[in-house]
RNA sequence: GGAGAGAUGGCAGAGUGGUCGAAUGCGGUGGUCUUGAAAACCAUUGUACUGCGAGGUACCGGGGGUUCGAAUCCCUCUCUCUCCGCCA
C-alpha cells in the first residue's frame, strides 16, 4: 500500500498517475485526506488527554507517599471524567483508523513513468524479440497429444488422485521436472541468488504481508484446521523472510531464490485455451526476489530481466519481452515484464515469468525498511520479484518446439541434468 | 496428545503496583590515548505517531480486564523450552 504521507504530498500527482492504471482514485484520495486529518486531530487529543492523566496518577502517587490521603482521594475524583472521555476518544480514533486502513489498500501502486498507456494485453509494448522459431519436421502435435504419445504427463491420473489441474508426471516427464529445478536453480546461483527452501504453506499474516489476503483470498488453499494457507507462489514464504525486519543498508540488495510447489485455485477460470499445461492447480516454479536500494531497485529489476533472458536464451526457446501497459499490470506492481515463449504446435506466445518492481508498496505493508550508518531514521525498501522460471509452460514450448518424428530432443544444457537427450 | 516452565531493548539478563522506556553486562557508534591496533577511559546508542520546536503519546509476546496508576495483578490467545507419548 501507498504511504499516508506520499498520498498527503503528492495527491494530484497521484490521481493522474493512476489513470495509466484506468484508476479513478479522485474520491478515494479525498476520503483518505479527510480520514487521515481527522485521525491526526483525534490522536493528538488522546495524546492530551492521556497527558493529563499521567502527570494527575503522579501526584496521586506522590501525595499517597506523603500520607495526605484526603488530598489524595480528592484528586482521584477528578479523574473519573477524564478517564470517560479517553475511553470515548480511543473508540472514535479505532473508528477512523480502521476504516482508513479500509481506503488506503483500495489504491494501487503507481505506475512507472514509463508504463505506456493501453487498456488490454494487446496493448502492451513488445521490447524485445529474441531465439528463433524454427520449422517443425513432419507431424505438429500440441503438448497434450505428445504427453499422452510417449506417456511422460497424466492427467487423467492425477484427476484420480486429487483433481483436475493436478498431473502426475511419469518417468522421463519426472524427470524432465527435477532437471529444469536444478537447472533454474544453478543458473540463479550463478546470478548471485541465496538459495532458500520455505515453508509452502503460510499463516494468515504472511499472507497479509505479500497482500494475497483479504482480497484475493480465493486464490489460494486454504487449510483451514489450522488457518495456514498453501502457498500461490514463492514469493510469499521469500518476501515475509523480511517482514517487520529493518535491515542494513550495507546488505542490500538481499538476492534470494526459492523452488517451491504453487497452488493455485483459480475459481472459475477453466476454458479451451488452458488445456494441457497452460494452466494448472499445482506447478512448480523457481522465484527469484530481491529486497532493494530505492534508489537503485530498477537496476536490480533490470538484472532480473537479464537473467531471465539468459535462461530462456539457454534454453533455445523464442521469446519476446513485453513492457505491461497500465491496463494489464498488476494492481501492487510499479513496473512489470513479462516474458513469453512461442509454443510452435499451439502457434501462440505464452507467459512464463513475470518479473516486478514493487518500489515500496509491499514494503510498507511488510513494514520491511533498512537503516544506513548516516541515517536518522529506517526507511522503507524496495522490493522486486520475478519467475525464473514458472516450469509447466516451459515444458509445453520445449516439447512442442523440439518434437522431431524420432522423438523429443532435449536441450543441450539439459543433458547433464536430466541423463537423457531424447524422449522417445 | 499429556505434564510442567517461560516470553523484557541488537544479544544476555534484572525488575512483582507509582519517580521504569526500563538496572547491569556484552555488542554498536563517536571520542581520548597510540606510529597503527588492542586494552583502558569518556560519551552516545530502540521503534512508531504527533508537533516548527521544546515536547507529548504509545510500545516489556498478542488481545482484553482490574486500578487514580500495570513490565509487575487477573482472564484469554499465540509461541518457545523441558519431560513423557507418537512418529519420517
Amino acid at each position: 500500500m501507498l504511504t499516508l504521507k506520499f498520498i498527503q504530498e503528492n495527491k494530484e500527482e497521484l490521481v493522474k498517475r493512476l489513470k495509466v492504471k484506468r484508476f479513478d482514485a479522485e474520491q478515494i484520495v479525498e476520503k483518505i485526506i479527510e480520514l487521515d486529518n481527522n485521525r491526526k486531530s483525534t490522536q493528538s487529543e488522546v495524546d492530551q488527554k492521556q497527558a493529563e492523566m499521567n502527570s494527575l496518577s503522579k501526584e496521586i502517587g506522590m501525595l499517597f507517599k506523603q500520607g495526605k490521603v484526603s488530598e489524595a482521594n480528592e484528586a482521584k475524583s477528578k479523574t473519573a471524567d477524564l478517564k470517560e472521555n479517553i475511553k470515548e476518544l480511543n473508540n472514535q480514533l479505532n473508528e477512523i483508523s480502521k476504516e482508513l486502513d479500509v481506503e488506503v489498500v483500495k489504491l494501487p501502486n503507481i505506475p512507472h513513468l514509463s508504463v505506456p498507456e493501453g487498456n488490454s494485453e494487446d496493448d502492451n509494448e513488445c521490447v524485445k524479440e529474441g531465439g528463433e522459431i524454427k520449422e517443425i519436421e513432419g507431424e505438429k502435435l500440441p503438448h497434450w497429444e505428445l504427453i499422452k504419445k510417449y506417456d511422460i504427463i497424466d492427467f487423467e491420473l492425477g484427476t484420480k488422485i486429487t483433481g483436475a489441474g493436478f498431473p502426475v508426471y511419469k518417468g522421463k516427464g519426472a524427470r524432465l521436472q527435477r532437471a529444469l529445478i536444478n537447472f533454474f536453480l544453478d543458473e540463479g546461483e550463478k546470478a548471485g541468488y541465496n538459495e532458500v527452501l520455505p515453508p509452502i504453506v503460510v499463516n494468515e499474516d504472511s499472507g497479509f504481508g505479500t497482500g494475497q489476503l483479504p482480497d484475493k483470498e480465493g486464490m489460494m488453499y486454504h487449510a483451514t484446521a489450522d488457518n495456514l494457507y498453501l502457498i500461490p507462489t514463492a514469493e510469499v514464504p521469500v518476501t515475509n523472510i523480511y517482514r517487520d525486519e529493518v535491515v542494513k543498508e550495507e546488505e542490500l540488495p538481499l538476492k534470494n531464490m526459492a523452488y517451491t510447489p504453487c497452488f493455485r485455485r483459480e475459481a472459475g477460470s477453466w476454458g479451451s485455451h488452458v488445456r494441457g499445461l497452460n494452466r494448472l492447480h499445482q506447478f512448480d516454479k523457481v522465484e527469484i526476489v530481491q529486497i532493494a536500494h530505492p534508489e537503485k531497485s530498477y537496476e536490480a529489476l533490470e538484472g532480473m530481466v537479464a537473467h531471465v533472458e539468459n535462461i530462456v536464451n539457454k534454453l533455445g526457446l523464442p521469446y519476446r519481452i513485453l513492457r505491461l501497459c497500465g491496463g494489464d499490470i498488476s494492481f501492487t506492481s510499479a513496473l512489470t515484464f513479462d516474458f513469453e515463449v512461442y509454443s510452435a504446435a499451439q502457434e501462440r506466445w505464452l507467459e512464463v515469468s513475470s518479473v516486478s518492481n514493487f518500489e515500496n508498496y509491499q514494503a510498507n505493508r511488510l513494514k520491511c525498511r533498512y537503516k544506513g550508518k548516516d541515517m536518522k531514521k529506517p526507511e522503507l525498501v524496495h522490493t522486486l520479484n520475478g519467475s525464473a522460471l514458472a516450469l509447466p509452460r516451459i515444458v509445453a514450448a520445449l516439447l512442442e518446439n523440439n518434437q522431431t518424428p524420432e522423438g523429443i530432443r532435449i536441450p543441450e544444457v539439459l543433458v547433464p541434468y536430466t541423463r537423457f537427450d531424447i524422449i522417445n
